[in-house]
RNA sequence: GCUCCCUUCGUCUAGAGGCCUAGGACAUUGCCCUCUCAAGGCAAGUACACGAGUUCGAAUCUCGUAGGGAGCGCCA
């Protein structure tokens, strides 16, 4: 491919509106684009769509930023950094689109509408009755200025909407769907401006892709038949056509699209219930594109292992069970110092290193701290078993042995096997069971090592009395 | 309703007419290793939505059918 060779020219963007925290869908087409721009040596924009004043915030444009941080996402050119672009608010190139509107107004290209949004209601729901789709009636294309100037006088505020041309043709050639061609007259005007003089998505979201040299803009699937409106657009204004991908979108377990009723759903949550960035990024790496790789990858080191050309178009579900596999990986990538900040609660490095294997997000190193400085909880079923197999006396002989080996495992079991003639799991499981309480967990030698001998020492006379 | 998109193991996917008795990964099950779990090794099961057509040959091309999804907004 190549648009894909030729490196300087990638230039990708990932443009959310700040209305709430960042999605993982969204975040998934961040990934995407950002490797893109990495793996062709490019730049990667941050822009931030916040026109709809009601439901943009401040609040929310700190959080997508954040999470993107978060999940190692860096952009070359953004809302605080800067750039040849600048500004990337959209909030703030409200000049810029004036300069548009007044252009493409003048030739012809738009027109005010002066529709209620009841009236647009109205129309709607008969055209739909009708068996049509309910596409703009195109009531105000020719007003004639005395009609203009009358419902001025009405107090009505016009927005502006762009005049779709008729009998036209729209082509382009998607990046992961292919040559695809649309009817202009399946499209009715859209507005561009609205009545409050701010510019809806499909006018700005367009022009400043192509205003900021965007080569390759990669986007869900819901996007793809609104593309031939936006090229229109640029087409009208005489400006450059990125090129589009629209990736097939992320749905949950069921099949269908990602929401709150599937769990989390946002980064933060994620975050928040201790999976790690190189996790997700795992993750969401391999959702709907496919690389050379099926091995765990380092956030640096998965530019030149993605495809844009395997950017898959079937939705691809979000199955947490995947997300687990990532982070146990990712776990057990950790250094002592990451995995011990990643804990949290000051633990020395030796508990770190002696639970890494057992622990996959953070609750799951909350039991071995107990087990190794709180009480032991109530023993399950297979536990007990275990402690009553082995009887009083086995654990009478590990209590003796103790005082001679302290905390030395090797040492212990040497001992016990002589006394007690076992050995094996019959020697070792009774032994763990009374010290942790369990089955499963820790190696044993470390752990006991890690414990205060007190403790070892009461847990294993314990059983000698109570069994 | 109209337009568009999608459909390979439970899940993520490879596959661009013969290399496919459909490959890998995750998950599952069994075995090995082993004090346990994890890791590692080995093995097993499970998939081309359906129906026609084109072809010597189709998961791959065409057309239908079914099922999912999106768009048709002064949301993005």
């Amino acid at each position: 491919m190549s648009i894909i060779k030729d490196s300087s020219a990638v230039t990708t963007r990932f443009a959310p509106s700040p209305t709430g925290s960042l999605h993982l869908g969204n975040a998934r087409t961040a990934l995407f684009s950002s490797l893109w721009a990495r793996k062709a040596g490019g730049r990667f924009i941050l822009r931030i769509e916040d026109t709809d004043v009601e439901r943009s915030q401040l609040r929310f444009r700190d959080e997508l930023m954040a999470d993107l941080r978060w999940l190692g996402l860096e952009w070359d050119e953004g809302p605080d950094k800067g750039g040849a672009s600048a500004p990337y608010l959209q909030a703030e190139r409200g000049g810029f689109y004036r300069t548009l509107f007044k252009q493409i107004e003048v030739n012809g290209q738009a027109y005010s509408c002066y529709c209620t949004a009841d009236d647009l209601e109205l129309s709607r729901k008969v055209q739909r009755m009708a068996g049509k789709p309910p596409r703009y009636a195109g009531t105000c294309r020719q007003l004639t200025v005395v009609q203009r100037t009358e419902r001025e006088a009405r107090g009505l505020r016009p927005s502006l909407r762009f005049a779709v041309p008729i009998g036209q043709t729209i082509e382009f050639t998607d990046v992961v769907h292919g040559a695809q061609r649309f009817l202009s007259d399946d499209i009715g005007d859209f507005i561009i401006r609205r009545e409050d003089g701010t510019a809806s998505f499909f006018f700005c979201n367009a022009v400043d892709d192509s205003a900021m040299g965007v080569t390759h803009v990669l986007r869900g699937d819901d996007h793809l038949t609104n593309t031939p409106r936006q090229l229109m657009l640029l087409d009208a204004l005489g400006m450059r056509r990125p090129g589009y991908g629209h990736v097939g979108l992320l749905v949950g377990t069921d099949g269908a699209p990602l929401s709150k009723r599937h769990g989390s759903t946002s980064v933060l949550e994620f975050r928040d219930r201790g999976f790690l960035p190189a996790a997700i990024l795992n993750h969401l790496f391999r959702l709907g594109h496919s690389s050379d790789t099926d091995g765990w990858l380092a956030a640096e080191n998965m530019p030149p292992h993605f495809r844009p050309e395997h950017l898959g178009r079937a939705p691809a579900r979000f199955d947490e069970t995947h997300l687990m596999h990532w982070q146990k990986e990712t776990v057990e990538r950790m250094s002592a110092e990451e995995l011990a900040a990643w804990l949290g609660v000051g633990d020395p490095p030796d508990f770190v290193e002696l639970v890494r294997h057992n622990v996959v997000l953070p609750d799951d190193a909350v039991e071995w701290r107990n087990v190794m400085h709180g009480d032991l909880p109530p023993m399950g079923r297979d536990e007990q078993s275990v402690i009553a197999a082995a009887g009083p006396g086995f654990f009478a002989a590990a209590a003796a042995a103790f005082d001679q080996s302290s905390s030395n495992l090797g040492a212990l079991a040497k001992i016990l096997k002589e006394r007690t003639g076992r050995k094996g799991a019959e020697l070792y499981m009774p032994l763990r069971v009374a010290l942790t309480g369990q089955a499963h967990g820790p190696e044993l030698a470390p752990l006991l090592k890690l414990m205060s001998p007190a403790t070892a020492r009461r847990r294993l006379e314990y059983h000698a009395q109570n069994s």
